[in-house]
DNA sequence: CGCCTTTGACCCGCGC
DNA sequence: GCGCGGGTCAAAGGCG
């Protein structure tokens, strides 16, 4: 294990990725969390589907050689393990808000190598006709901002499970910025940006975007998901957990997106909603009550996961 | 087989 | 109106 750690020396990637499942808050429970809106915030784009362009041309090449690794440098959160400190669930509420849970990735996952890459994108001007929707104005949407300590290990973890969907350069920032969608739920448009803070580079800035349109996984779905890495090292600390229904079976109806989103196409900008981030995240998240049903089915999992850092800091980075 | 990550390209909002 | 920067898409490859 130490030896993974020795590679995500060099492999900075990992860490958006970990940060990402980590450091979403904590959807078990409610009052630690922060986020967006109870209801769904409807951010323009949630309601409207987007379409495949489908008129992409390939990219002709295949040279996947670079390795993944320059990217993210910012999140190199490296130098110190994810531990997962984790209270018990119970104690999740007395868990400060901004250190959430700590996670720890004692190791890296596999021992792999890095991964070539080949250039990926589409082909210059080939974009299509397929128009985007418009994308709401960007100080429209609902915003909910979350710091994170990287520095003591502590990374919030929540039970969403969350897909990478693009990372790009931050002017101003060193560190570059990872966007990550729900992928707990098809049509979820729960989104969010990790990236480290410039200012505090031991501080992982979390912005939590629209809200997630269905129950909160079971801890165990979401486990379950984090189980799944891949073979670069660094990026596999935390591999995003794969909770869809699909895969795992969720154990609560999904909430139908569309007709949430409309609803909270609302999603104030104004500060207020970033204080409630920070300090109580509690209208983004379910009630309490509902945590609590689509939890109690698992606490004992809970527990047990919990108790052991390993097993989850293990689950995590494997 | 299906989902995930990576990453360049594409698109759009915003500021000047 | 233009350009910059940020946000999203989607191909390719990998892994369980």
């Amino acid at each position: 294990m130490c030896g993974l750690l020795l590679r995500m020396e060099h492999l900075n990637d990992w860490d958006l990725q970990a940060v990402v499942r980590s450091c979403t808050t904590f959807s078990s429970h409610p009052q630690d969390r922060a986020g967006p809106s109870p209801s769904p915030a409807p951010v323009p784009e949630t309601t409207v589907k987007r379409e495949p362009r489908g008129d992409v041309l390939r990219p002709a090449s295949a040279a996947k050689d670079a390795p993944s690794l320059y990217g993210l440098e910012y999140l190199d959160l490296d130098h110190k393990p994810f531990l997962l400190s984790a209270p018990s669930p119970q104690s999740w509420a007395a868990v400060d808000d901004r250190h959430e849970m700590m996670i720890s990735f004692p190791a890296a996952a596999s021992t792999s190598g890095v991964r070539p890459r080949v250039p990926p994108g589409r082909k210059p001007g080939i974009r299509t006709t397929t128009p985007r929707p418009k994308r709401s104005k960007k100080s429209q949407l609902k915003k909910e901002v979350r710091e994170v300590p990287v520095a003591d290990g502590g990374v919030s973890s929540d039970l969403w499970a969350w897909r990478k969907y693009g990372q790009k350069p931050i002017k101003g920032s060193p560190y570059p910025r990872g966007y990550y969608k729900c992928s707990s739920m098809k049509g979820c448009m729960a989104r969010k940006l990790v990236e480290r803070s410039p200012a505090k580079p031991g501080v992982l800035v979390i912005t939590y975007m629209a809200e997630h349109c269905h129950p909160v996984p079971t801890q165990i779905n979401a486990l379950a998901g984090t189980t799944r890495h891949k073979s670069t090292p660094a990026e596999d600390h935390v591999t995003t957990t794969t909770t869809s229904p699909k895969r795992h079976g969720n154990a609560h109806e999904p909430v139908r997106c569309e007709d949430e989103s409309n609803e909270t196409s609302s999603m104030a900008v104004d500060g207020t909603t970033e204080d409630a981030a920070v300090d109580d995240g509690s209208d983004f998240w379910p009630t309490e009550l509902d945590l609590d049903e689509l939890l109690a089915p698992v606490d004992g999992d809970l527990d047990h996961v919990f108790d052991e850092d390993g097993a989850l800091g293990r689950r995590l980075s494997l």
